[in-house]
RNA sequence: GGGCGAUUAGCUCAGUUGGCUAGAGCGCCGCCCUUACAAGGCGGAAGUCGGCGGUUCGAGCCCGUCAUCGCCCA
């Protein structure tokens, strides 16, 4: 279902009034948008006290005035006025049609030649329209309320199938739109249309058909929800149900809590049918064969019988006879009258024995079907053969967790829960995680009915179904729905095309890059089905099939680099500085990973193994050990470390990488059968046998974690000048590094790491390096890295770099200044907090020195 | 109308109990086909954290309000 504005009509009527006393009126005018409707009107409203319901409405708009922001207040203030004009010049009609109401003053409705009363009901609105409302209970909710309140009669005037009934009289058999038509040239020839004004209507349509919605009076099956919605409600309360994220257990008791009952029919072609059957009995017969019926139908079932509007239920399993029984058998057995009773049975078991039976006795069952959540929400158990007791049954219910979204909570969730309680007495699920959703680049949800949104398939044709995955996985965290911008695909030439409103309902399309056409999901002409079809996906998987492609090549690489592995339990102290840096790292990222999996937070654990994968292990584990891999003394141990960090990150990223994940594994257990830190032990056959990874926290170790990014730090400076001063990357460097003694004790073994991973020299190391005459400089927090240059300078972009950087110090240097010299800052912060700033500020100043120091040198040499 | 949520770089998103110079991927700019990986490597530019007000020594984060958007309910 959805709204939507319609341009419409409001036509204002006649009613005329059946004998009209001196001082009353002939006519009664009431307003509608659905004229047609007239004809199931029983009746006409005016409210019993107009001046009261007048001065409230008023009283509501003077207080909205008070809080209305003021572009607001003239259209409140013009509504204001039109209720005291009404006052003055409608009040004394109302009132009076009022009093008509309270003698039973009568209407004759027009066309149909019905007497209607005129009632008191504050459905009327005195502050609209004429302050007069015709009431048509069979046709509109509101009406039926007040229907119930005046006990009037219920017309229907439709048939099923849209088209008007014998109720209508002489409209019968036309349609809604014709009979809008006829009744209002008819109305008009009788001189009893006063004015029509264009509207716009605030429609309910259909989804499927897109037309509008006809309220429709008819009988309908429903679940009576307070003991039910009590039961499922008690059980999130007190947690045998946890809806995670918890904010979400709002909407779940909000809507529990109204306990409204479930209408559970619904009339279509597809579903599961109501269970029952119906038929009717003729009064003369009934006190004779009515016991006859009872004893003839299936066993245990419940039979509903209706005399003359009242309801006796019947349990035939009662083996007493059982109260009920004999009210009922009394109330049939005195039933006087001429309508004729129903009769609905609800069998205990829906089998073809039973449904014979019933239809041998003139048993019908009913056409309508259960709504569809009415049977979802007996998945939980009927999908595992309840209400057999079957194994699956006692393994698998109740089950831990239900992932779903939170469109889905009131609809199916809480019905799961409370149907589950029912039946089994226990609830379906544990916990209960609601996601956030996918959309499209437009903010909306994707729906195959809106044609927009990606197509999964497509997606795994093109990035592959762990792209899928990960990409799934990596997208979605915890609060914030995803936007995901959605490109067709051309078949043609590849050419990404991308998904608009325009362009998502088109049958077909033509590639703006090698104008070849292409068909989607809209075709249905001979000629757009012959077409090749465009995939529908996003690039936002590009991200995750990236991954996996790293993934995959850093794999072959360790695989490569396996050849002579020998299992063995590795040594401790021959750990080299960044083998015990990925272990550190990698038992951190095991402890993330598996805290984030634990609460439900898979995006935070996918981004911990993308980056941990990408810029950790390959970007530096794998490419320092390219050197040792090569040398035969240091092969074993690398060897070692590396297919057991490999090892672990298959196992963590499994989950989420399923396909890759296992096709590595199984390669690895061909070269490293045995694998392991400790004593070689066996690997699992397959990743998803093996144990979840325990993080080995003994490796930790914040102070190897520290020098390394030290080592980092040196190379990216090594990097950058390279960069800056656009050195090709096969022109060796030479540089000094200015560091402590204990930095140079820890960077200067790692020579040769500088040399494979920047093709630079060190050549000076410590606190006495004295850096070249013409050079580029980059300072570290303790550290200067300087690169020599020699004639390949290029002056200006060096001073350009340490201006912009003196610039941005000045900046930092001022802000900090000012925070420092602030008295409430330095007395009310905390003093490490204090202390950081004066430590920062200190070393800031520093830095500035020494890039003025070097400003100074690179103009005297540029110019000199 | 009520409830829940969102708004951070051109795009899609992170940002923990308030305490850096606000981060990532894509895209963009420059260099590089270096024997795992060009679906890649290295470097760079890019943000008044939706607006206004408040609390605080200090706000992307807390409070109020407005705007825009999404979902559910009436």
């Amino acid at each position: 279902m959805f709204h939507e504005e319609v341009p419409g009509h409001f036509w204002h009527f006649r009613y005329p009034v059946i004998d009209p006393q001196p001082g009353e009126p002939e006519y009664v005018t009431i307003a509608t948008t659905r004229p047609e409707t007239m004809l199931g009107d029983t009746a006409v409203a005016v409210h019993p006290d107009p001046e009261g319901a007048l001065e409230r409405a008023a009283a509501v708009l003077r207080d909205k005035m008070d809080k209305a922001p003021a572009r607001e207040r003239p259209e409140i203030q013009w509504q204001l006025e039109a209720i005291q004009q009404r006052r003055e010049t409608m009040l004394p009609g109302l009132i009076r049609l009022r009093e008509m109401a309270r003698v039973g003053r009568q209407l004759r409705l027009p066309l149909v030649d019905r007497v209607i009363p005129l009632v008191a009901d504050e459905w009327a609105k005195p502050e609209m329209g004429s302050g007069c409302v015709k009431i048509t209970p069979a046709h509109d909710a509101n009406d039926y309320d007040v229907g119930l309140r005046q006990d009037l009669p219920m017309i229907n005037i439709l048939n099923p199938d849209g088209t008007l009934n014998a109720q209508a009289g002489p409209y019968q058999g036309l349609t809604v739109p014709e009979a809008r038509q006829r009744v209002v040239r008819d109305l008009e020839s009788q001189g009893l249309l006063v004015e029509v004004e264009d509207r716009l209507i605030d429609l309910a349509h259909s989804d499927r058909s897109k037309t509008p919605i006809e309220p429709y009076l008819a009988d309908q099956w429903f679940l009576q929800m307070d003991r039910l919605a009590e039961s499922a409600i008690e059980a999130v309360r007190d947690e045998r149900v946890r809806i995670l994220p918890a904010r979400y257990r709002k909407t779940y008791y909000d809507w529990l809590s109204e306990k409204r009952d479930w209408c559970i029919g619904r009339q279509l072609w597809w579903g599961h049918r109501i269970p029952v059957w119906s038929r009717s009995l003729p009064r003369e017969q009934a006190a004779a064969v009515w016991e006859e019926i009872l004893a003839s139908l299936p066993a245990s079932s419940v039979l509903r019988v209706t005399i003359d509007g009242r309801a006796f239920l019947v349990d035939t399993a009662a083996t007493d006879g059982g109260t009920a029984q004999r009210d009922a058998a009394r109330a049939v057995a005195e039933a006087a009258g001429t309508e004729p009773l129903l009769l609905q049975v609800c069998p205990p078991e829906v089998d073809e024995a039973a449904a014979e039976s019933l239809a041998q006795q003139g048993f019908g069952q009913d056409s309508d079907v259960l709504d569809t959540w009415f049977s979802s929400s007996l998945w939980p158990h009927s999908t595992m053969g309840w209400p057999e007791p079957t194994p699956e049954l006692k393994c698998f219910y109740p089950t831990d967790v239900l992932i779903t979204s939170r469109d889905i909570i009131t609809l199916w969730v809480a019905r799961m829960v409370l149907m589950g309680l029912n039946n089994l007495n226990e609830v379906p699920f544990h916990e209960v995680f609601i996601h956030p959703k996918i959309l499209d680049g437009y903010g909306e949800t994707m729906s195959k009915s809106k044609g927009n949104g990606i197509d999964p398939l497509d997606v795994i044709d093109k990035f592959g179904p762990d792209a899928l995955r990960f990409g799934m996985t990596h997208l979605t965290t915890e609060t914030q729905d995803v936007r995901m911008p959605v490109q067709y695909e051309c078949p043609h030439c590849e050419a990404l095309i991308e998904q608009t409103k325009q362009n998502r309902q088109l049958p077909r399309l033509r590639c703006p890059a090698c104008e070849g056409q292409f068909s989607t999901q809209w075709a249905r002409s001979d000629a757009d089905r012959a077409l090749p079809r465009g995939a529908v996906v996003s690039e936002r998987f590009e991200v995750a099939r990236n991954f996996v492609n790293k993934l995959w090549n850093a794999a072959r690489f360790a695989l490569l680099n396996l050849h002579g592995y020998q299992a063995a339990a590795v040594a401790e102290q021959q750990l080299q500085l960044e083998d015990r840096w990925i272990l550190s790292r990698l038992a951190s990222v095991t402890q993330q990973v598996t805290t984030a999996l634990e609460n439900y937070h898979y995006a935070d654990a996918a981004r911990s193994l993308y980056d941990f994968a990408w810029d950790e292990f390959c970007s530096f584990y794998v490419e320092m050990l390219k050197n040792r891999l090569q040398e035969p003394a240091q092969q074993p141990l690398a060897q070692r470390v590396l297919a057991h960090t490999l090892d672990t990150l298959l196992r963590l990223l499994h989950p989420i990488l399923p396909f890759v994940t296992e096709e590595v594994w199984q390669l690895l257990g061909r070269v490293a059968p045995q694998r392991g830190l400790g004593e070689p032990c066996q690997a699992a056959p397959r990743v998803m046998q093996a144990p979840w990874p325990v993080a080995a926290t003994e490796y930790q170790d914040a102070e190897i974690e520290a020098r390394f990014a030290q080592f980092q730090a040196v190379l990216g400076a090594l990097r950058e000048i390279r960069s800056r001063q656009n050195i090709p990357p096969k022109s060796p460097l030479e540089f000094c590094l200015r560091c402590s003694p204990a930095s140079r004790q820890l960077l200067e073994p790692m020579a040769d790491y500088f040399a494979s991973m920047a093709n630079a020299r060190g050549v000076q190391w410590g606190p006495d390096a004295q850096p070249p005459a013409t050079h580029a400089t980059v300072r570290l927090n303790e550290m200067e890295v300087f690169v020599d240059l020699k004639e390949h300078i290029d002056w200006d972009a060096e001073i350009a770099r340490n201006e912009k950087l003196l610039q941005k110090l000045d900046g930092q240097i001022q802000a900090k200044q000012k925070k420092l010299a602030n008295e409430a800052f330095v007395q009310r912060a905390p003093a490490q907090v204090v202390q950081n700033e004066r430590d920062g500020l200190a070393q800031w100043e520093q830095q500035r020195a020494a890039v003025q120091a070097t400003l100074a040198n690179l103009h005297q040499n540029r110019d000199g």
